[in-house]
DNA sequence: ATCAGAATTG
């Protein structure tokens, strides 16, 4: 027996549902929101079965779901199992995953059916919170009792896109395996989200295997299994599956040209996108857009950069925060601050990406003191910081001297914040110690940290050496670095030698490159890629038509 | 009721 108390205010009727122990269909003592004529005027009066059920057909709002939640209870409705359904699902396309939960969990009389476990499967497998989709599967599969549950097709859609959220492979494979118990290996959806699931581990053979047994594919299948590869960095193989896709559509070319961004093969990436205009029927999204400008950001492509810009503008591209952030980044990098901060101050809501993509930018360019004014109007605005803006920030003290300023955010990040200094936080304070001239403290804190010092951490140090001309504590430095690792650093070793070259030492040298071929070490040449600005061309909206690309300068030193 | 995609530091 359900009650509640139901009084007026101001015209208004005030339904509130009271906890008592009885197996209550909502147990909560939550106010629900008040009924106005205006805003439910058909059902004010004397709402029926039908027309509560029409209510919660039309896709209600979470308030208007919550008034007809609460005349469901006043009129006795709630233990009614059709009705118990329908609310379950209106709460959870709705994302309110609580209500949903409560009214699950008190399902009058039965268990609940497959529909309303794969509801809430699938909610769960939207958010962070997937593993709690794994649970309610393992729960349902241990029920045990004259009616239960059997998973179908949809819950196992539903269970492996959980799965592919998993830190690791396992819950995925053992759910393959139950699959195929279960006979639903030749379900398209089913492998559409096996394939992905295989992807999202960078499980290719695996991938293709669940692919190559498919009885039919469509454009989701291709596409998973091509933004696998691209993932893993095959874009050899993910470049022939393009081609032979029967049917592509945005999300593969954007799969493409991240895959490509991601690969450090910028220029390809831009090719694709070339190719994805050409194509009439094509619309690059957001995606391929942000991917596109940060191809451009690494290749300091400015024009092309400029381009995009015109075109997001142009074709009414939502700016989205995300936009904004890779076109403040790619001016940024492309050496045009002025630019990037046009585009930060045309922003109307700034978030955490936006700010951080300016600080960073303002860093880059040795602007520390705009950057640290920008960190604080940031957080005057109430806006938290994440590890990347810290890292910015840090940064940008480093390229500007400003010891006491980058040590104090430092040393209060973790208080202020809650933000733990990873090892690219101590990165930048061992920069910005060893650039003022502090070598040895900034030793001091690389051996001391939480965190095995990686190679950047020894660059930068040995860098500072370097620079102040101090090859003794630049030996020492290499001495405990081949106590602690003796094979690899090869680019310690090389530092070391450079560092020596500066200082004339040339015999240290030869020595140096020795022990260099000797550890086998996986240097990598520097190289730099330099924009051929052909300004006949180059026009800010012209075309990516044949012959009017810009070409590049490749040198090695 | 169903499955696919992106960015921020050196």
């Amino acid at each position: 027996m359900l009650v509640v108390s139901c009084f007026k205010t101001k015209g208004f009727l005030r339904i509130k549902p009271f906890n008592i122990q009885t197996p209550l269909l909502f147990c909560s003592s939550t106010t629900f929101p008040a009924i106005s004529k205006e805003s439910n005027p058909v059902s004010f009066l004397q709402p029926n079965r039908t027309t509560l059920f029409r209510q919660l057909k039309q896709r209600p709002t979470l308030s208007q779901l919550k008034e007809t939640h609460a005349q469901i209870i006043t009129q006795a409705f709630s233990q009614d199992i059709s009705f118990v359904g329908s609310l379950i699902r209106s709460y959870t396309s709705s994302n309110d995953l609580g209500y949903a939960r409560v009214l699950f969990n008190r399902y009058p009389f039965t268990s609940p059916p497959t529909l309303l476990w794969n509801l809430m499967i699938q909610a769960y497998s939207k958010t962070l919170n997937s593993q709690e989709s794994l649970h309610l599967f393992r729960r349902m599969l241990s029920l045990d009792g004259p009616i239960v549950p059997v998973p179908d097709s949809y819950t196992f859609t539903f269970v492996i896109t959980s799965c592919s959220h998993q830190p690791s492979a396992v819950e995925g494979q053992n759910t393959h395996g139950r699959v195929i118990k279960s006979g639903f290996e030749s379900d398209l959806f089913v492998g559409n989200s096996l394939v992905n699931m295989y992807s999202a581990f960078m499980k290719m053979e695996d991938a293709q295997k669940v692919f190559n047994e498919m009885p039919q594919r469509d454009v989701f299948t291709w596409t998973s299994l091509v933004s696998g590869y691209a993932k893993s960095g095959e874009m050899g193989a993910a470049s022939e599956l393009f081609a032979r896709m029967p049917e592509r559509n945005d999300v593969s070319w954007a799969a493409m040209i991240a895959g490509f961004v991601g690969g450090a093969k910028y220029n390809e990436a831009l090719k694709y996108f070339h190719d994805m205009l050409f194509d009439a029927k094509m619309k690059p999204n957001e995606a391929v857009l942000v991917s596109v400008l940060s191809a451009c950001a690494h290749l300091g492509a400015l024009d092309q950069g400029k381009w995009i810009h015109v075109y997001i503008d142009k074709t009414g591209v939502p700016q989205s925060s995300n936009i904004s952030t890779a076109l403040i980044d790619m001016y940024a990098k492309c050496g045009r601050i002025d630019c990037a901060n046009q585009v930060f101050s045309g922003i109307s809501k700034r978030d955490v990406l936006t700010w951080t993509s300016m600080i960073s930018g303002l860093s880059i360019h040795g602007l520390g003191k705009v950057a640290l004014r920008m960190f604080s109007q940031m957080l005057g605005e109430g806006i938290r910081p994440n590890n990347i803006t810290l890292l910015g920030v840090l940064n940008g003290c480093s390229h500007s001297g400003l010891i006491d300023e980058g040590c104090k955010i430092f040393y209060s990040m973790e208080s202020l914040w809650g933000i733990a200094p990873t090892i690219e936080h101590y990165g930048c304070l061992v920069d910005l110690l060893g650039r003022a001239g502090q070598l040895e403290r900034a030793f001091k804190i690389a051996r001391d940290m939480p965190m095995n010092p990686d190679i950047v951490i020894w660059r930068a140090l040995l860098s500072a050496c370097r620079i102040h001309g101090n090859a003794s504590l630049g030996e020492q430095i290499i001495d405990y670095i081949s106590k602690m690792d003796p094979i690899g650093h090869g680019g310690g070793h090389v530092l070391l030698s450079n560092l020596y070259s500066s200082l004339g030492q040339w015999e240290r040298v030869d020595r140096m490159r020795k022990l260099m071929s000797e550890i086998r070490s996986d240097y990598n040449p520097g190289c730099s890629w330099i924009e051929n600005v052909d300004r006949d061309t180059s026009e800010v909206g012209g075309s990516f038509e044949k012959g009017k690309c810009r070409r590049w300068i490749y040198s090695q030193h």
